[in-house]
DNA sequence: CTTGGTCTCGTGA
DNA sequence: TTCACGAGA
C-alpha cells in the first residue's frame, strides 16, 4: 500500500504526455437505465429517498435536461418542468442512501478501463485518468515505420476545441505533414525553443490519443453498455476542461495551440481546482475574470500576491502547462460513510447517537468485509467526524483512533467514545440520556489501509493471488485489445511495408489494396455511390486469416471517412432534435489530405529515399502515382456525392441501419446514439458481434467480452435475489421485533439490527467474490471453442466441460472454487436465518463466525480449511 | 433544515 | 510524522 505521494512530471516534459479524462454522462441515471432498460430514452432523474418536495436529485439524464430539469432540484420541481419524468430513488438501507450499486457500476467501468493503461487513476465514481503517453509514442512510431495508420473513422464522434468539426485539424495535421513548418514561425514566437519539438508534435500526438479515447469509449459501451465523454489532452488539468465541452457521448481535443484563445474567455472557476473559494480569492486578488487575464502577471508577482506554490502554479495553468502525473490508483484510499441530521433531525439523545453510530458501523462493516474479499487489505484508522449544534452554532471535529478488527460494535463503541471523551460536557447536566450538544452530522470513516499478510489465512492468499494475475492479465490484454484495433500493426513484420516512410503513403497503399482485397467496407456502404466500383466477392475471412497485405488497409481512407461522415450528418438531420448529432459539416475535398498528398508526393518520396534505400520507394512511388488520376475521380465524385446526399437521405439512412443492424441506429434518444457513431470496435469488419440472449445487447464476440457481460447478468440476477432475501429477512425480524424502530431509539434495537446484519453481511460478503471470479462463469458456454477466438490456446476444463483459454484457466479454476464457496456460505447463512426465525434474537455466533472468517487472522473455521483443501 | 454522501488533498499545529 | 480540519470535486 505505498502512499504515493503526490507525484509531478519535469517542466521540460509539459507537453509529453497525453492524457485522457473519462467522464460518465449523467452516471447515475445511466445504471439506473440499464437496470431498468424501459426507461431508456425517457427522461430519468435519481433522486435521493427525501420525503420533502419529492426528494434531492442528484444526477439528470440528457432527456430530463433538455426539458430544464437540473441538479439541486427536488423532485416536485422536476415534475412541474416534466411531467412524464422517471424519478429513480437511490436505494434506502439502514434508513439511510445506499450508493453501493453506483459504486460498483464505477469499477465495472474501471476494469475496463485499465485495460488500456496501467496509469490509470480513478477521480471519482465516475471520472478517471488515463495517461496514455506509452501507446501513443508506440503509435507515432509506428506510424514513422509504416506499420500503422490512423484511422479517421474513429474521430467521428470526436471534437477539436477551436475547429468547427474534427476534420478541420484532421486536415490543417496533414497539411503540416506536406509543410512541416508552416506554423514554425508562431510556434517560434510562442513557444520556449527547447519545446518546439514537443511542440511540432503535439497535434498529432493528440489525435491519436483521440483515436485511443474513441476506442476506450467504444470498449466501454460494448462490454458495461454505459455512455462517457472524455477529453484528451496534454494534462490532467485541459483533459478535464475539454472532457466538458462537448457531452454527451463526445470526446474533445484541446489542442495546443487554441490555449490561448480558450483561456481569454475562460472565467477561472472553469478551471479544476479553481472552483471554489481559491477561485475567487485569485479572481478578487488579481482582479481578473478570465485565466487569460493572469498571463499579465509575472510569475513573481502572483507568488507574493498568493504564495509560492499557487503562485507558480496559477503561472503555469494560465499557460495550459499542468506537470501533475497521473497517479495510478484503483481503490479509494478510504472508506467511509456519514449522514446529515438537520434541523429537526438532530441527535438529542444518547440513545439515540448509538442507534446512528450502529446504522453507520453497521455499513462499513459490510463495505469492508467486501473491500477486503477484493483487496485483501485491512484499515488500521477509524475516525469518527460530528457536526455539533454549539450554541446556535456549527462545529465539526472528527478524532481517530487506531483499529485492528472491525465489526459492527466495536466500531459503533469507538466512535461513541471518541465522541464522548472530546466533547466537554458531552451530557446535559443531570441527564444520563440528553446531549449538551445537538448533532447535526455524523460520519464513520477508515484509512490507513495496510496489506493483510498472506500468511494470514488461505482465503486472503488466494484472493490477493487472484488479484495480481488478473492485474497482470489485463495488462497483456491492453496490449491485444490495441493491436487487434489498429489494423495496421498486423502486418507489423512485413518490411517492405516498414519502407514506406510517410503515413499517406500507407494511406495510399491501404486504398490500393482495397482495389485488390475484397474489403467488408464496401457491404457497409453501398457501392454504387463508391463511384462505381464492382460490388462482389465471397465473405470476408475473419479478421485473424486475412492476408496480411489486406490486413494493413486502414479500411477507409480519408475520403471514405468524411463520405461516411455525409451520410451520418444526412441521418443526423432527418432525426432532427437530437443534441447527441455530432457535427459533421464535411471539409471541403479539395483541401483533403489526398489533393495535398499529391500535390506533395514527390517530396514525399524524395524523403523516403533520404532516410531508406531506393528500389522500392521507386515502385512505390509510382504506383502512388498511378493512383492519383484514380484518386482524383474519387474526390470528384465525392463531391457530387456532398451535394447529392441530402436529397437522398433515406436510401443512405436505410444503408446505415443496414449497416450496424444495431436496434436504435436511427433512433434519436440519447442512449442509443451511441450506436452509429461507435466504429471503433463495433464494426463488424474489426469485431464480430453476439447479441446477448438475455438482454438482446450486441457484444463483441469474444471469450472475454461475452464473459464480463454474462458475468453482468449473473450478478445482477444474483444480487437480486439477495436482495430479496434481505427484504423477507428484514420483514421477519420487524414481525419479530416490532418496537425496534428508530423513532423509539430507547428501546434497543439491537436484535432488529442483528437480524438484518445477518442477512447483510451474507449479500454484501457472497456475491462480490463470486461476481470477480464468474469472469469465468460460463453457465452457457458452447463446447465448440468460439471461432472466433481461435487465434488463442484453449483447453477443456475439467469441471464443467467447456473451452476455456488457457491463460484463464488458473481463474477459470477458482471460479469452481468460488462456487464452492458459494454454497458453504449460503448454506451458513440459511442456518442463521433459522436461528434467527426460530430463537427471535439472532444467533450471534453464527454472525460473528462468518465476521471473523472474513474479518479475522484466526484461520480455524470451516471456509478456510475448505480453502486450504481445495488449494 | 433542504444537494447529501463520499473522497482526496493541503495546511498548520 | 501524525492529527485535525477545511476545501473542493
Amino acid at each position: 500500500m505505498s502512499n504515493s505521494t503526490r507525484a509531478f512530471v519535469g517542466m521540460q516534459n509539459k507537453y509529453d504526455r497525453v492524457v485522457l479524462l473519462v467522464d460518465m454522462d449523467c452516471f447515475f441515471c445511466q445504471v439506473e437505465e440499464k437496470q431498468q432498460p424501459e426507461y431508456q430514452g425517457k427522461p430519468l432523474a435519481v433522486v435521493q429517498y427525501n420525503p420533502w418536495r419529492g426528494g434531492g436529485i442528484i444526477a439528470v439524464n440528457y432527456a430530463a435536461r433538455a426539458k430544464g430539469v437540473t441538479r439541486h432540484m427536488r423532485g416536485d420541481e422536476a415534475k412541474e418542468l416534466c411531467h412524464d419524468i422517471i424519478l429513480c430513488q437511490v436505494p434506502n438501507i439502514r434508513e439511510k442512501a445506499d450508493t453501493g450499486k453506483y459504486r460498483d457500476a464505477g469499477k465495472e467501468v474501471a476494469n475496463v478501463l485499465q485495460r488500456f493503461t496501467n496509469l490509470l487513476e480513478r477521480a471519482s465514481v465516475d471520472e478517471a485518468y488515463l495517461d496514455i503517453t506509452e501507446t501513443v509514442n508506440q503509435r507515432v512510431e509506428q506510424l514513422q515505420a509504416g506499420s500503422f495508420a490512423l484511422k479517421p473513422q474513429e474521430l467521428v464522434n470526436c471534437h477539436a476545441v477551436g475547429y468547427d468539426n474534427i476534420g478541420d485539424y484532421v486536415n490543417k495535421i496533414t497539411n503540416r505533414f506536406a509543410n512541416p513548418y508552416v506554423d514554425d514561425e508562431r510556434y517560434m514566437l510562442a513557444y520556449d525553443p527547447n519545446d518546439l519539438p514537443a511542440v511540432r508534435q503535439s497535434d498529432l500526438r493528440l489525435l491519436i490519443g483521440a483515436c485511443i479515447a474513441g476506442e476506450v469509449r467504444a470498449a466501454v459501451k460494448a462490454e458495461t453498455g454505459y455512455e462517457c465523454s472524455a477529453g484528451i489532452a496534454h494534462n490532467k488539468i485541459l483533459a478535464k476542461l475539454a472532457a466538458g465541452m462537448n457531452k454527451p457521448n463526445k470526446q474533445t481535443i484541446l489542442p495546443l495551440a487554441e490555449i490561448p484563445a480558450l483561456f481569454d474567455q475562460l472565467p477561472v472557476g472553469k478551471i479544476k481546482g479553481l472552483g471554489g473559494k481559491f477561485g475567487e480569492t485569485v479572481c478578487e486578488t488579481l482582479g481578473v475574470k478570465f485565466l487569460g487575464q493572469v498571463l499579465k502577471y509575472s510569475e513573481k508577482e502572483l507568488q507574493r500576491k498568493l504564495d509560492e506554490k499557487n503562485g507558480s502554479w496559477l503561472h503555469n495553468i494560465a499557460r495550459g502547462i499542468d506537470l501533475e502525473a497521473v497517479t495510478p490508483r484503483f481503490y479509494s484510499k478510504s472508506i467511509g460513510c456519514c449522514k446529515k441530521f438537520p434541523g429537526r433531525n438532530n441527535i438529542t439523545g444518547l440513545k439515540t447517537l448509538q442507534h446512528w453510530l450502529g446504522e453507520l458501523a453497521s455499513e462499513m462493516n459490510d463495505r469492508l468485509e467486501k473491500d477486503f474479499i477484493e483487496n485483501n487489505r485491512k484499515a488500521k484508522q477509524m475516525v469518527v467526524q460530528y457536526v455539533q449544534d454549539v450554541d446556535g452554532q456549527e462545529v465539526a471535529s472528527s478524532r481517530s483512533t487506531p483499529i485492528n478488527h472491525y465489526d459492527q460494535e466495536t466500531l459503533a463503541k469507538q466512535a461513541l467514545e471518541l465522541i464522548r471523551t472530546n466533547t466537554k460536557t458531552f451530557l446535559r447536566a443531570g441527564s444520563e440520556a440528553a446531549l449538551n450538544n445537538a448533532i447535526k452530522f455524523l460520519g464513520i470513516s477508515v484509512g490507513k489501509f495496510e496489506t493483510a499478510s498472506s500468511a494470514q489465512n488461505s482465503l486472503q492468499t488466494m484472493f490477493a493471488n487472484q488479484a495480481a494475475k488478473k492485474r497482470r492479465i489485463s495488462v497483456e490484454d491492453s496490449e491485444r485489445v490495441i493491436e487487434k484495433s489498429s489494423l495496421a500493426q498486423k502486418p507489423q513484420k512485413q518490411t517492405e511495408e516498414a519502407k514506406m516512410k510517410s503515413f499517406f503513403a500507407n494511406y495510399l497503399q491501404a486504398h490500393k489494396d482495397e482495389q485488390n482485397v475484397k474489403d467488408n467496407l464496401e457491404t457497409n456502404v453501398n457501392p454504387s455511390e463508391m463511384n462505381a466500383k464492382p460490388a462482389t466477392e465471397p465473405e470476408e475471412p475473419p479478421a485473424e486469416t486475412r492476408p496480411p497485405n489486406a490486413a494493413l488497409s486502414p479500411k477507409k481512407s480519408f475520403f471514405e471517412a468524411y463520405k461516411r461522415k455525409l451520410i451520418d450528418a444526412t441521418v443526423a438531420e432527418e432525426s432532427s432534435d437530437d443534441k447527441a448529432t455530432p457535427t459533421a459539416t464535411p471539409p471541403e475535398f479539395k483541401e483533403s489530405f489526398f489533393a495535398n498528398y499529391l500535390q506533395q508526393q514527390k517530396e514525399v518520396s524524395k524523403n523516403v529515399e533520404q532516410k531508406n534505400e531506393s528500389a522500392a520507394d521507386n515502385s512505390d512511388s509510382s504506383d502512388m502515382q498511378g493512383l492519383a488520376a484514380e484518386l482524383d475521380e474519387i474526390e470528384l465524385s465525392s463531391t457530387n456525392l456532398q451535394q447529392q446526399a441530402p436529397e437522398r437521405p433515406s436510401t443512405s439512412k436505410r444503408k446505415l441501419e443496414h449497416e450496424n443492424s444495431m436496434k436504435a441506429a436511427t433512433s434519436n434518444d440519447f442512449t442509443s446514439t451511441y450506436a452509429e457513431y461507435a466504429q471503433p470496435e463495433l464494426r463488424a469488419d474489426l469485431i464480430r458481434l453476439v447479441k446477448c440472449d438475455e438482454c438482446g445487447v450486441q457484444i463483441p464476440d469474444d471469450v472475454k467480452a461475452l464473459q464480463t457481460h454474462r458475468d453482468h447478468h449473473y450478478a445482477q440476477q444474483l444480487s437480486r435475489q439477495l436482495r430479496v432475501e434481505q427484504r423477507e429477512e428484514m420483514q421477519r425480524s420487524r414481525l419479530n421485533d416490532t418496537t425496534a424502530s428508530v423513532v423509539s431509539p430507547t428501546t434497543k434495537p439491537v436484535p432488529a439490527k442483528k437480524g438484518k446484519k445477518v442477512g447483510g453481511t451474507a449479500v454484501t460478503t457472497v456475491p462480490k467474490p463470486i461476481n470477480s471470479i464468474t469472469k469465468f462463469l460460463a453457465p452457457k458456454q458452447s463446447l465448440e471453442p468460439p471461432p472466433s477466438c481461435s487465434n488463442s490456446p484453449m483447453e477443456i476444463c475439467a469441471e464443467c466441460k467447456t473451452y476455456i483459454k488457457t491463460v484463464d484457466m488458473p481463474e477459470h479454476l477458482d471460479f469452481h472454487m468460488a462456487k464452492k464457496l458459494q454454497r458453504e456460505l449460503n448454506q451458513l447463512e440459511v442456518r442463521t436465518i433459522n436461528t434467527s426465525t426460530n430463537k427471535k434474537t439472532t444467533s450471534p455466533a453464527a454472525k460473528k463466525q462468518l465476521n471473523s472468517t472474513l474479518n479475522s487472522t484466526a484461520a480455524n473455521n470451516s471456509i478456510t480449511k475448505f480453502f486450504t483443501q481445495s488449494s
